[in-house]
DNA sequence: CTGTTAGCGCATTCAT
DNA sequence: ATGAATGCGCTAACAG
């Protein structure tokens, strides 16, 4: 009785080493290389192949990475490198979007994604040395702002590396991006198109591609029309950004009657200054974002806005990606995908 | 000539492969379990650990983690797992908060963190072969659904693991949360303060311990109030439902004339459906959110909102990942941190 | 304090 | 088609 009550049957779970590799072949009758190859794919008879499936199932077992990494020589392993602070990752929908799908292709494909949050301002030195061949097979890199040390870095690696948005020019990492000047250019025609002439933008920080971007698609459509652009105002993609740009707009260009903001966080944060100076949005002036995220519903007048399929960008960016791990070769770039115009009540 | 055109002197970059501790050991002079010590911090000469620290610029040697790992039975590495559809993930700041502070704490503490979604419809079987001794050291769980097969998949997985937010009673997990009942608490006061007397509540789903928290605390103020609490109506954490379910409440409670929302972008749903149907905020309906993210500043009129330290509360969960991983034993639990009543326009 | 000796768990030659 | 042998790069006893 007593013993009993010492170990009980539910008591002791078993113990929770894992098994091995060999201990699957010498359960199933065959040699390790045998069942190496049965579960990799590689040759062995259907009853060994079969053999080494129940073996596995009966065990429980499960590869050691590690070790698999160690032998093969890669660490079927991704890093998806973010240089940013980590104060505006929290609030950036699009890096949201980016992570997530990701990490989703890459568990598909069998590769485990890892998030590298990477301080511009910080010494670099943890990420240096991760960022080194027998710790990841490749990277995909996006947020990514104009930066000589953090682009050298990168290029150090010598890691095969995708970035979302396009790269300094020059540099010659592959690439996925979205329209972003024809898309600036068809929110700014459709403003055009319903008569409004003094058009401001309210722009990202330009040491980012897709703000420059926009910008010129901003000014491609004012071109087409005959039509002298209003200011563009430089800022960053947040809310707090539009807000303080958009008070300085009606201060300094009282006449202005259209804002394009680059992002719906910047729109939303002009549409707050303008409700609070008591323009109406849109009659006394219209406004369209860019980016279509849940902000744009979110706010009111619902948000009429560009939409970027940023689950395609990703999408697009691990497919390159996961395709040169599988194949050693680089698929079509720079995949430049569509926008577009989602018009609803705020121009 | 012909050869030199084959093969120019810029054309054959060095060879990528990296330094081992073997050659770092050769080029300083001493073994390489002298080096290894010289390199961990464990005993080895002045003398010797300069010579290694040298060599080891020299050569720009950075250690195989796969290697390490298989020798130490560890992985250092440990996954972050959000049992939640990508779809929502996607506009849920809190994750994002979540993931990046923990990420910073895992890479300071020499931990690689690993975002394991898991979409809780999935097959998921990729993921329960992943979550077990081998692949990482341990997990931190967050955004939790009462959801049966998902908790028996985590226990099984025989891994150490803290909760971000209160696990299903019983399973014995550690874990920090936010004071949920008390802040949802402070918030009815509030609004009981202001004179309001029928107070709805606009709550996530039910499945997630925080609702139920939320929910029992805005029966809390009621109850010492002596006031008869008005509807709760369940939905989900989002925008969307905010709009929803603000537009049932009128139809079916025209009485109300309050609402506390259980999330920032309930809030910010229930203001929008409010503003089309006439009514003013907060005179004619007030309104109190959760969570102050930057939703409670982007929307008009700025949410009162009870703010919740996310940041500190993720960094709890890692500090308690890491202190077990380092001493075996698990620190102080639950953590449970203070909330705060930001009073703005909306309440 | 240091070098020698064994593995860690798996993939991959090479024979058979 | 299979098994035996070898090595991936590192850590951890173990003797010295």
């Amino acid at each position: 009785m007593i013993l009993s009550v010492a170990s009980p049957a539910s008591a002791v779970p078993p113990p929770p080493r894992r098994a091995t590799l060999d201990e699957v072949a010498r359960s199933a009758g065959v040699s390790r290389s045998t069942a190496s190859r049965a579960l990799s794919g590689g040759v062995a008879s259907a009853a060994a192949v079969d053999a080494v499936r129940r073996a596995t199932e009966r065990l429980g077992f499960v590869p050691n990475r590690a070790a698999r990494g160690l032998a093969r020589q890669r660490t079927d392993a991704i890093a998806l490198v973010i240089p940013e602070t980590p104060s505006f990752i929290f609030y950036d929908p699009f890096l949201a979007i980016v992570t997530s799908t990701v990490s989703a292709a890459c568990w598909k494909a069998g590769l485990q994604p890892m998030m590298v949050l990477m301080d511009p301002d910080d010494p670099v030195h943890t990420i240096e040395r991760f960022l080194h061949l027998g710790n990841v097979d490749g990277m995909i890199v996006t947020s990514f702002h104009h930066n000589r040390p953090v682009e050298d870095l990168l290029k150090t690696a010598s890691l095969p590396a995708v970035f979302i948005g396009r790269p300094p020019s020059g540099s010659g990492f592959p690439y996925v991006d979205v329209a972003n000047r024809a898309g600036a250019r068809s929110a700014t025609e459709h403003l055009l198109g319903r008569g409004r002439r003094h058009i401001a933008c309210l722009s990202g920080s330009f040491d980012m591609a897709a703000a420059v971007d926009r910008r010129d698609g901003f000014w491609d459509a004012h071109r087409s029309a005959g039509v002298e652009p209003g200011p563009c105002l430089e800022g960053a993609f947040t809310a707090r950004s539009g807000l303080i740009l958009a008070r300085r707009l009606l201060a300094e260009h009282p006449e202005t009657d259209a804002i394009f903001a680059q992002s719906d966080a910047l729109a939303a944060g002009a549409i707050q200054a303008l409700t609070a100076a008591g323009r109406l949005v849109p009659d006394d002036l219209a406004v369209v974002g860019f980016d279509d995220f849940s902000t744009a519903t979110e706010v009111f007048p619902n948000l009429t806005t560009v939409a970027q399929p940023v689950t395609e960008l990703a999408q697009a960016a691990a497919d390159l990606m996961i395709g040169h791990l599988e194949t050693g070769q680089w698929g079509d770039w720079p995949q430049i995908l569509p926008t577009e115009l989602v018009v609803r009540q705020s121009a």
